[in-house]
DNA sequence: AATTACAAACAAACAAGCCTGTTTGTTTAT
DNA sequence: ATAAACAAACAGGCTTGTTTGTTTGTAATT
């Protein structure tokens, strides 16, 4: 006799029902994009009907901020966590720049290329998306600060560097949309984490704290994977 | 007595035409969006009637195709220019830095953004432009390549850096949409022109053409606006 | 423990609006 | 007279938010 399943509490349903379509909204954004996808869409993929969906989201606009809010405090968390793992063991600029050229590349800046022009021409969006922007880039900032403090950088010049880092990916990942080519893609990347190295050594060795042997042991990245990915088969998180 | 026009031969009457429907809709993927405007607000905008253009354009796809073509073929037509200007009078990489970034700023990059999302999703609409971009790419090899035999850097080198400078714009022009804050993007450009001049600089160093003099010619680029334009008001081309 | 009333979560049907490509009609050039 | 360029009307489909109906959880009462 097969045990009668526990009920879920209402609390439990709805947590559950809105998790289910915040997910299912952000695979659509990344698979089909914001305007070829529909509320019909999200609701067939999470596993509910478009009743459930407007009971818990009034209109398409709101479940899409709401789905992308859910992304981004997940790669804030991220960030945070690797902040406090450079401050405790260390880091290397290489492995910064993997860490954010993986995150970006693994849908992070595919989703938000969908909903750029969005953002450009709907105030109301905007406004709804710029507060977890803000948190994302604090959290970028945590990141590059640990590194900076640990290698006695300024604060303010690795900033710039990680802003450079960060408009350099964006910039890659969205002339991917044009140009299928990993080994364009790989050389970029390795240059720029060449530089990186440079600048971090550099400013060790205008601070009496490195040695040339320090330069092997920032260079430890390792290479990454760099082919920007395309149209995502991928569905799982 | 008012002399009579002149009859428009149907030649003419259709490059009037197409060229009033293809800056229409440049315009409005500027100022509207791909998926926010219609046919009816490019035919309304271009001072046509529907009929005529679907007559010219069979679909809205095709329309948006063609304009991005005469967008991307101006821009490309722009930069052949400048890469014979380098050669018949030199150049700087801070010239090229600002040409460039103008040129992105100056809405191209802003209306690619609006239809990377379609690139994406549109295997037919992503054929169809790749011909252009690709072109405007051999545009871009051949300003850089002028300043490379120049100043006496390899050509490879000198492209590695041209594609970290335009991926640089990208991003830059990217974040805008979220980002409004003119002096961060400022910092961010001359920090990259400066690292460029460096690079043509240091090149120079390793052979033995340059000298401490040379310095200060390379770095003559004058300071532009940074500032990315967000809804461009802008109607004129 | 069973029943009742109520609220929340969920589903299905409705209806209006917008957009696109197609068809029919008119004007202009040859 | 004919073809090309242009305009206006047609019609079908899709999407969205709204309304109506059903199911599930919760608390109070018997």
């Amino acid at each position: 006799m097969k045990p009668r399943s526990r009920r879920k509490t209402q609390q439990e349903r709805t947590a559950d029902t809105t998790l289910k379509l915040l997910n299912a909204t952000i695979d659509l954004l990344h698979d089909r994009g914001l305007y070829r996808m529909s509320t019909s869409d999200i609701a067939e993929a999470a596993g509910v009907s478009r009743g459930a969906l407007t009971h818990h989201f009034s209109s398409k606009e709101e479940i899409i901020a709401a789905a992308i809010s859910h992304q981004l405090r997940d790669a804030t968390a991220g960030l945070h966590k690797m902040a406090e793992g450079i401050r405790q063991s260390g880091g290397t600029s290489d492995k910064i720049v993997d860490y954010l050229w993986q995150m970006m590349n693994d849908r992070l800046f595919y989703v938000t290329m969908e909903y750029l022009p969005e953002a450009r021409h709907n105030k109301t969006f905007r406004s709804a998306i710029i507060p977890v922007v803000q948190e994302f880039h604090a959290g970028l900032n945590s990141v590059w600060a640990e590194l900076a403090g640990q290698v006695g950088v300024e604060v303010e010049h690795a900033l710039v560097l990680m802003n450079a880092t960060m408009c350099l990916i964006r910039g890659m990942i969205a002339q991917s949309a044009t140009r299928d080519d990993p080994v364009y893609f790989e050389a970029l990347l390795n240059f720029w984490k060449e530089k990186m190295r440079r600048e971090f050594m550099l400013k060790n060795d205008e601070h009496p704290v490195g040695s040339a042997d320090s330069k092997q042991s920032l260079a430890d990245g390792e290479i990454s994977s760099a082919a920007p990915r395309h149209q995502g088969a991928m569905r799982g998180r």
